[in-house]
DNA sequence: AATCTCTTCAACCGCCTCCGG
DNA sequence: TCCGGAGGCGGTTGAAGAGAT
């Protein structure tokens, strides 16, 4: 997800709020649905909107979480500064589909398939029977301190008061070899997991908390491949 | 100058997930 | 548990402009 740059409410809409919508479009006559409102902030009027050509370091790391997402536009976006998904998807079909040859073998790259937000399991338990479904589990991110089960009636925790809790945590997330078909298996094993995860627990740590950065546990994989690839 | 073809990119569409009632 | 509204996403379309003939 995207930082906002400006403070946004992201809750119910107020009756006041109701009321300055309709002024609004009493007053300038605005006949538009709520998507095509949205969809002309997000890709057009959004202030920190970078406009013109990509750079040729942007074109590259796009062309780098390409190979790692597939067609995964707004990850792609939320990792080039000032790009809109729309804005990446649109560069990717006029200039670099048709340039693009199939990826080496041995490069063996697997993308990163969508993962619900929540886990199913707590962590302590989840690598033996978890993940039922074709998607990876997921986690919350742990800026909120606590992983909630999302199985019906169940809802237990994973405590993250104590700073070691949440480190073991992520080893936890990062290490598990036995874990089917989430977390430690989708990714190249080919650079050192402890150095990573060393580099990583401190950014998670830092900007997991300071600034919501990793939202989910996707978003930390693909910090974790592209150091692969940056660190061969 | 007129017409055709190609390229670009904003906007639309349909689908999925989440959330609250 | 079900349902409907809202948010978000990727795929696709089509208008407008640029270039070629």
């Amino acid at each position: 997800m995207e930082a906002p740059s400006l403070s946004v409410r992201k809750c119910a809409w107020t009756e006041e709020e109701d009321i300055l919508l309709k002024k609004c479009i009493e007053k300038y006559g605005l006949n538009r649905c709520r998507k095509s409102c949205r969809l002309r902030w997000l890709n057009y009027l959004k202030p920190d909107i970078k406009r013109g050509a990509f750079a040729d370091d942007e074109v590259d790391l796009m062309i780098r979480l390409h190979n790692l997402l597939g067609n995964r536009w707004s990850l792609i976006a939320g990792r080039l500064p000032g790009r809109t998904a729309n804005n990446v998807k649109n560069y990717w079909n006029t200039y670099l589909r048709k340039k693009m040859v199939k990826p080496s073998p041995k490069l063996n790259i697997e993308v990163i398939k969508p993962r619900p937000l929540n886990l199913s399991v707590p962590l302590d338990k989840n690598n033996k029977n978890n993940n039922n479904d074709s998607d990876h589990a997921a986690a919350s991110t742990p800026a909120s301190n606590s992983l909630v089960s999302s199985d019906s009636g169940n809802n237990s925790s994973y405590d993250f008061s104590n700073d070691n809790n949440e480190i073991m945590w992520w080893k936890n997330m990062l290490m598990n070899e036995d874990e089917p078909q989430g977390f430690g298996n989708n990714i190249n094993h080919s650079a050192s997991r402890d150095q990573f995860i060393n580099e990583a627990l401190g950014d998670v740590r830092t900007q997991a908390v300071e600034e919501d950065n990793y939202g989910t546990v996707d978003e930390l994989f693909i910090d974790f491949d592209l150091w692969n690839m940056l660190n061969p």
